[in-house]
DNA sequence: TATATGTATATGTCTATACATGGGGTGTAA
DNA sequence: TTACACCCCATGTATAGACATATACATATA
């Protein structure tokens, strides 16, 4: 159940995206015209507009009014992983090959202090979930995350649940919809639970990013910490000016 | 000059989100819907469900179907300087009320090595400048700014151009538009011209962002490593599920 | 030669309209 | 009480068309 529907303007998005990739347009050229894509597509032209509006906003073509559309060659090479602009939900969905594997380190429920209330948006008396993993990528460290969840919302989590994926529970078992997170990424000296699990020295740094994700009806469900190894993690992020 | 036109959207945009955050809508309840603010504006659904994306895409609102329009009290709070999901152009632009200076440690041209060739899109016989500035935000060191430019380019540099804005520079005298960025964010340990300028310590982890930055004709201007001190920055970003 | 003017072109803005859709709420039946 | 079907409703998707406007290129002017 639950394979969303993707609108059009989506999936031709998803069409010229491969068609990119693979080398099917010229990158010294312009490409085809809105009008011309969008008869080649069987659509109007605003729907063709939104289509390419998505790949502008992915950085990987760019407009000129009068000029056309070009491709933008994506000078950034993936060596570490990418964290920004994309589906942003779930370490283990974000690893398409690789092995991900979680150990548990603390999981208690709760009261918020007012900090992680507030972030949720609950009451000092709601009790949340305090989960605190360690994410292994092919065996190694990668990231310890610090989670809290009201309990009264993402009801039923068990050792087994946190042992595979979050977040593949909440919207296949329980039935959510994820929608949006907000992130803060910051640069911090490594702690003792950094040194003790992600192998760091103590002039290694550590990437934390914290993030506050929401569900579909606006509800925050979670408020984390991520501490990253700085060598292996890399956050990318496309600006369009309006 | 290049005062730029702001379209209806963008206008009824900002004037919604000074009305949100001047607390002129209750946080509880429901916006207007669409078809009544479009009416207050005069202007067609279309237009005002586009204002009302760019405040999605802040992360200021979130929409339902069938629901209504809802604010999303933005829980993090804003004590670092905020880079993600700006303007994104020049620090001197970022920072309103205080005072940047920059002093110039480097100011040279050279032929590029081949990973600056590649993200300037240029040939390894053009030239470019290369640029170490320490920026100073009310006389405190916060970042190192090792920047690349193509001189056929960016042309008529000069120090005191690189004492303010260089930004400023390129749009009001050079007359370019600076319209996207691509940006890839990384922790690292300080090195000599970190400890030796930005004051760190050993152990002070420092937040680098690698960019390049792009001019209206798609042409890339701008190859950079930025060094911000890990007390004194943030990044943030807001992700909205398609 | 340098500058200004014109024109073609592809994208940007905006409108008005029709229909689709998902979530909440209501009410009836089990 | 619980389960289910059903309706409501605000937002989401899609269309067709009218203008507006930025840019490059060609042309005319000083």
């Amino acid at each position: 159940m639950s394979i969303k529907k993707k609108p059009k303007y989506e999936k031709i998005a998803d069409e010229l995206r491969g068609r990119i990739l693979n080398g099917g347009y010229d990158v010294e050229e312009a490409m085809p015209d809105e009008i011309q894509l969008a008869e080649e597509f069987a659509v109007s032209r605003m729907t063709m507009k939104r289509a390419l509006e998505i790949l502008v906003s992915e950085g990987i073509i760019y407009r000129q009014r009068g000029q056309g559309t070009f491709i933008l060659p994506s000078s950034f090479s993936q060596g570490r992983i990418n964290v920004l602009n994309k589906e942003s939900q779930g370490l283990t969905k974000l690893l398409g090959e690789r092995t991900v594997r979680s150990e548990v380190l603390q999981f208690e429920v709760r009261f918020p202090d007012a900090e992680v209330a507030r972030h949720l948006m609950i009451e000092k008396t709601d009790p949340v979930y305090e989960i605190r993993r360690v994410r292994y990528v092919d065996d190694e460290p990668y990231v310890i995350e610090h989670t809290f969840m009201p309990s009264s919302l993402i009801t039923g989590v068990t050792k087994e649940v946190l042992d595979s994926s979050i977040y593949r529970y909440i919207q296949e078992e329980l039935g959510y919809t994820i929608t949006s997170s907000h992130k803060m990424i910051r640069a911090d000296k490594p702690n003792q639970w950094d040194r003790d699990y992600l192998g760091n020295e103590e002039t290694d740094p550590i990437i934390e990013v914290e993030q506050v994700v929401f569900l579909g009806n606006g509800k925050p469900f979670e408020y984390s910490f991520s501490r990253h190894r700085y060598d292996k993690f890399v956050f990318t992020s496309v600006h369009i000016g309006r």
